[in-house]
DNA sequence: AGGGCGATTACATATAGATTACATTTCTGT
DNA sequence: ACAGAAATGTAATCTATATGTAATCGCCCT
């Protein structure tokens, strides 16, 4: 659930970049049109929120490249007040929405929500697999009906997982999904969070749901492998 | 909680924002149809206030949209004349009550007050969790039996709370419902105001009802975690 | 058997949130 | 209009813990 956020204020980015992490995104900002451009095109974002006015390349070239290379990420445009032409030129061009500055949370909320729930099918916003359950929303994680609390970090990671389960997630993989995306390679943070989540959800009794796949990375399924 | 007034006349927008603020409402204001229909359709607002005359989209198109979208937020229409064909068109689209303008300001406070209490949301106007009963119109809160004072910002952020009980509430969310906060994250109003609504509703007798959830928000639920 | 990969553990540190005291603003009653 | 009280916001400090680092262990695998 990655969400890249284009925005050159200083206090919006942050502002934005906080909020929505608390709501469970993982977002990268970045603080000018060209890094921007750049990041949008790997495509590995859910979601860009795109502001017009920024210094170097405005928001409509970006927007316009990126679906001419046909890259269809959902994008959310910050406009100036007072500019409807603005707002309809964005829709033109193949925006899905908009926002205009200043806005209150909730409303960024709201339609990252909806944007993001059209990309993605999330019917209900409960994960599932064997005998746990995740519900996003209330952030409850159980395990064959016992309650387990997680952190942030390992939340995050297992949503991850159980979205994508039964594929094998190269740790370079969760390290762009999770972490931030430069991420020096010789660090075990992944080990050690895979460490922490099995500790909670994997306890003796019930068969293992993480598995290791050696020199491939990481996978979660219902069914035990030998 | 939330108001959106769209009202193209400066004048009487301005006056009916600053009635509501002081009323204990937070209000957001638009001027213009597009603008208001589009904030509207994020379904964050308790009350719609809606000019029939706009330059750009009128009101029955707005409400007409929205009612579409199976949005079924409040709707209070502002009309310049007392046409009875107004007054009946307005209701049936699906408008919960109208105003005729011009109007002395305390007759539109009634009618936001009854309006907001029987909200789609709130059947009666009742809310509870646990032993926790909170009466919306005579703002009487309860745990276990016994009555408890609130202060106003304290009501409110309960109210939220409880309406929506089991989702972890992220700061941002909460500065933009219960403050009129956009853009100022370095500060922690919110963390003092759960501070104080904690020392009054969760004593250490009874279980704690607000959970804080690291890096992500505050969260009221029945079920205690570890 | 040994090289490499992952598991495990202990530790350091950064940070989020709790708490408290204080300042400021808003309300209330005379 | 004023004083005093209550509510609300700000700031500083304290505390708990989530997370990253690094060092060591163990075990597959050819």
């Amino acid at each position: 659930m990655k969400i890249l956020v284009v925005e050159d204020e200083v206090k919006t980015g942050d502002y934005i970049k906080q909020g929505l992490t608390e709501a469970g995104f993982v977002v990268e900002l970045v603080r000018n049109g060209l890094d921007g451009h750049h990041k949008a095109m790997t495509g590995i974002f859910e979601l860009v929120i795109l502001d017009v006015m920024l210094p170097d390349i405005d928001g409509w070239k970006i927007m316009t490249s990126l679906r001419e290379s046909k890259n269809h990420t959902p994008v959310l445009f910050l406009t100036a007040r007072d500019s409807v032409k603005d707002r309809v030129k964005g829709l033109e061009l193949g925006a899905d929405d908009y926002l205009v500055k200043p806005f209150a949370f909730a409303e960024l909320l709201a339609r990252v929500r909806s944007l993001v729930r059209r990309g993605v099918a999330t019917p209900s916003n409960t994960l599932a697999i064997a005998d746990l359950q995740m519900d996003i929303s209330s952030r409850i994680v159980t395990r064959a009906g016992k309650s387990i609390m997680l952190t942030s970090k390992e939340f995050m990671l297992l949503e991850l997982m159980v979205r994508r389960q039964g594929e094998v997630l190269p740790r370079s993989l969760i390290a762009s999904q999770v972490w931030d995306i430069n991420f020096d390679s010789d660090t075990n943070v992944i080990d050690v969070a895979i460490r922490r989540l099995r500790a909670k959800i994997d306890d003796d009794f019930s068969p293992k749901l993480i598995q290791t796949i050696r020199g491939m990375g990481y996978k979660i399924s219902a069914v035990e492998h030998d």
